[in-house]
DNA sequence: CGCGTTTGACCAGCGC
DNA sequence: GCGCTGGTCAAACGCG
């Protein structure tokens, strides 16, 4: 690459000055110059040092190179002070050899632009590259945090459970175990499935058939359920609500069989985490068709839902084969300019940055839902899961609505208004309350948020922050939690990365987006 | 021609 | 058991 314009070149160059000096050191610069990258480099800093400060030195230095000056440096001052082309436009040479020498400065800088280019490319893949490994770093990073929060909430359940069955659950012994463990669904901590779903998504990707598989060993029934039907293996996102309901069947029917306690438990606790998905329901302003969350959605139904007048569709993730994640799009009956955007499963693939947010605020939504559907509706809401929500969101505006009661547990985050009235990307602190029995966030940049809280929430149990292991009354929980948060330097730190980042991720979507919308964009390329 | 969308049909769950 | 509803499938269609 280097020797090609240096052979080139010094042919020619002899023809570039008349004086026998000059022709000596324009082969020598040439040879020099080209020679290595990093005596380019050389050169260059010293060409920036001479030339800018020693121009009158330079020609100093030239008058004595003449003589007997062969060294490298004198040979990069000539190089620098080569000056070919001022050389060549102020001498009364020959046109012929001004052509030839302009010609190889041509192809000199030609190759050098080359060079430059080859060197700027690589640069690019480099950071291409770095970038990709970012992004699957931040990947990795926060499937293994929402692990981490799966796992130590589990353990806190399990600890919670022990401790409140003593009290108070021996006559809802019968209801309990069956209603609860219905809404660990694949985003909760509650089975090894979910434990073991969730350690498959962080580690490779791949999809939860293979889990299902493995899990299955503990199931006879599961794993003719799954093997029966390879489409739904290779296919999670397939049928989901029918093999977890033929799952649920199966496993209370086959409670019968011979297997130990520990695996009864496995079993059922598998099988009744499946039965129900957790869902998370996202309602914003936006005239877009879609909200754009990051992901390649592609439709593959519409119906018609009852009371409203808006047909709702139905999307399925793209971004990978088998990815089980879709989402229900459909505009508000009472308000059509509000989008309501419904995510159900966790992605089993890498994510883009862009679409970190709404995955992990949908994972640590759906998280927090399934933790207060540890227990009723309402004692959920004091699971300290949720303390720390509602203690940082102490007004009550709206909405992140929380309901049990519908089909799927669903958790609803009403990104549509903005307390106070202010722009909802100016206040960073979310609104959660408890009305009703319906716990309550507000914030157009709840997602993010959700996912930070939540996971600080949990990692602050570990970090010296002692959250209350049993249900308080509101006022005792949140004056502890507001206490306790609030001592916390770590959270501080956290809440203000997580506002942060949430300012930048609102700025970032609201780059491509002129709707008005906090959250929502006009990304009509989503629907792919 | 490939890919995405549309749309009618089908299936399962649930309530009466 | 029947009808309603939600959810999904898959053939047809459209678009680039």
């Amino acid at each position: 690459m280097f020797r090609f314009p240096v052979s080139l070149g010094g042919g020619p160059r002899e023809n570039l000055k008349p004086s026998d000096e000059q022709h000596q050191r324009a082969v020598v610069d040439e040879v020099d110059f080209f020679r290595s990258a990093e005596k380019r480099d050389r050169v260059s800093r010293e060409e920036q040092n001479i030339i800018a400060d020693e121009t009158h030195r330079v020609h100093v230095k030239r008058e004595n190179s003449r003589v007997d000056d062969h060294d490298d440096r004198s040979t990069d001052h000539i190089n620098i002070g080569l000056n070919l082309l001022t050389a060549n436009t102020g001498s009364d040479e020959s046109m012929v050899d001004d052509g030839l020498s302009v010609d190889m400065e041509e192809k000199r800088t030609k190759c050098e632009n080359a060079q430059l280019r080859e060197e700027l490319k690589k640069a690019s893949e480099d950071n291409q590259r770095l970038k990709e490994m970012l992004s699957q770093t931040t990947n990795n990073f926060n499937s293994l945090q929402m692990q981490l929060v799966a796992v130590m909430r589990q353990q806190e359940d399990h600890h919670h459970l022990a401790t409140t069955e003593n009290n108070d659950n021996v006559k809802n012994r019968h209801e309990v175990p069956e209603m609860v463990p219905r809404q660990f669904i694949d985003l909760g901590p509650h089975s090894d499935e979910v434990s073991s779903e969730e350690r498959t998504t962080v580690r490779s990707g791949s999809p939860p058939s293979l889990l299902e598989k493995s899990s299955s060993r503990q199931n006879g029934k599961r794993v003719l359920v799954r093997e029966e039907s390879p489409e739904t293996e290779s296919n999670g996102w397939r049928n989901p609500n029918k093999v977890p309901k033929h799952h649920a069947s199966s496993s209370i029917c086959g409670g019968n069989g011979s297997e130990n306690a520990s695996s009864k438990v496995i079993e059922q606790a598998a099988a009744e985490a499946t039965m129900r998905k957790a869902r998370v329901s996202v309602r914003a302003r936006s005239e877009a068709p879609m909200l754009s969350d990051g992901c390649q959605w592609r439709k593959y139904g519409q119906k018609m839902a009852k009371g409203n007048p808006c047909p709702r569709a139905y999307y399925r993730c793209t971004m990978a084969v088998g990815c089980p994640v879709r989402k229900q799009v459909q505009r508000c009956a009472e308000d059509r300019t509000i989008l309501i955007t419904t995510y159900e499963g966790n992605h089993n693939h890498p994510l883009p940055p862009a679409a970190m947010n709404m995955a992990s605020t949908t994972t640590a939504a759906a998280s927090m839902l399934l933790s207060g559907s540890t227990m009723s509706n309402q004692d959920g809401l004091m699971n300290p899961t949720n303390l720390l929500a509602r203690t940082i969101l102490p007004c009550s505006s709206s909405m992140a609505t929380i309901s049990a009661s519908a089909p799927f547990p669903t958790i609803t985050l009403d990104l549509t208004e903005s307390p106070n009235g202010n722009n909802p990307t100016n206040n960073p602190l979310m609104q959660f309350s408890q009305r009703s029995g319906l716990v309550e966030l507000n914030q157009s940049v709840l997602p993010h948020m959700m996912g930070q809280a939540l996971y600080y929430n949990q990692q602050s149990k570990f970090s010296g922050l002692h959250m209350p292991s049993q249900p308080l009354n509101a006022g005792e929980s949140v004056s502890a939690a507001t206490a306790a948060i609030a001592s916390n330097p770590n959270f501080a730190a956290a809440l203000a990365a997580a506002i942060t980042s949430i300012i930048n991720g609102s700025n970032n979507q609201q780059n491509g987006n002129n709707n008005n919308s906090n959250v929502t964009t006009s990304n009509v390329d989503n629907r792919q």
